[in-house]
DNA sequence: TGCGTGTTTAAGCAAGTGCTAAAATACGCA
DNA sequence: TGCGTATTTTAGCACTTGCTTAAACACGCA
C-alpha cells in the first residue's frame, strides 16, 4: 500500500510503518519545537534572543539602536517571539521592556550558550 | 550619535556600545547557529532529523512514505540539510542514503531529544 | 544496448517573510 | 487639553520558501 517503496533488503512495509507510529507520538511535540526553532532561525531574532539573555531585559528602541535597525522592524519581530512564547513584555510607563519567556528557556539556552563573548568587561586597548 | 535612543535612566551611549561589542564578537557564530536553526526550524525537515536520529540511515524514498511526501519535495529538503552540512549523504547502489552528520549534531541532538517516543517495541492493543 | 528503479534537477506558482514608510495608539507631563 | 515620546499597526513591495509537475541523471541488470 505504500506510494513509492523501494526494494529494500529488510523489512519494508512494517518498517515505514514503525517509522510512521513514532513519528505520530512525537509529531505534536516536533512541531512545537519546529515552530519555536523557525522563531531562533532567523539572524536578526537569534541577535535579539542573544541580547536578551545578556541583559535580562531591553526596551524596543534600544534593541533597534544595538543592532542598527528601525524601531517598527524591531517591533515586529519582537511581536513574532512574543506571539511564539519566547520573550514576555513589560510596560513601564510609555517604554517596553522584553525579557525572555521561561517557557521555552529549556530549549533556547543551549542555542544562546557556547559564543564567544567579552567577560562582561572589555579592558580598552 | 544614536539613531533613536530613548531618555533611559542608566546608562544610554555606553550601554548600546557594550552590547553592540558584545555582538561584534558572538554574531559570526550567532549567524552561523541561525543557520541551522532555519533549517531545523521547519516541521518536515525536523521530522526527517527527528527520524534519522531514530534510525541511523534511511533513503529517500522510505522517507517519502513515512512522511507521505513526494520523493522530489523530500530530495530538496534533504539538499538544503546536506548543503547547510546537518546530514551526509551515502550512495550504495542506485539508492542514497542520509544520516545525521557529526559536524552540528552538539547543536541539534537537545533539540531531538525528550520527544514522546516508542521504546524501540510497543505491544499490540 | 535498453529498460526499470532511485534520485536529482528545473521551471512554475501560491504562500510566506521581512523590510520600509506612514499612520495610529498609548502614555507622561506641562 | 495638547504636545512629545515610545511603541504598534497597516499597507505595500521585493524576496524567499516549499510544493507540484515534468524532465533529466545514475545505476543495475537482462
Amino acid at each position: 500500500m505504500e506510494t513509492n517503496a523501494c526494494i529494500r533488503v529488510f523489512a519494508d512495509a512494517d518498517y515505514i510503518q514503525q517509522c510512521q507510529a513514532r513519528l505520530a507520538l512525537a509529531g505534536p511535540s516536533l512541531e512545537a519545537t519546529a515552530t519555536v526553532l523557525a522563531l531562533a532561525g532567523n539572524e536578526v531574532r537569534l541577535k535579539m534572543l542573544y541580547l536578551l539573555a545578556a541583559e535580562q531585559q531591553l526596551c524596543v528602541c534600544d534593541i533597534a539602536d544595538v543592532l542598527g535597525m528601525t524601531v517598527s522592524a524591531v517591533s515586529q519581530h519582537l511581536r513574532k517571539l512574543k506571539d511564539g512564547g519566547v520573550v514576555t513584555a513589560c510596560k513601564v510607563g510609555q517604554t517596553v521592556f522584553y525579557a525572555l519567556s521561561e517557557q521555552h528557556l529549556p530549549l533556547l539556552r543551549p542555542l544562546l550558550t557556547g559564543h564567544p563573548a567579552t567577560p562582561t568587561l572589555q579592558p580598552a586597548p
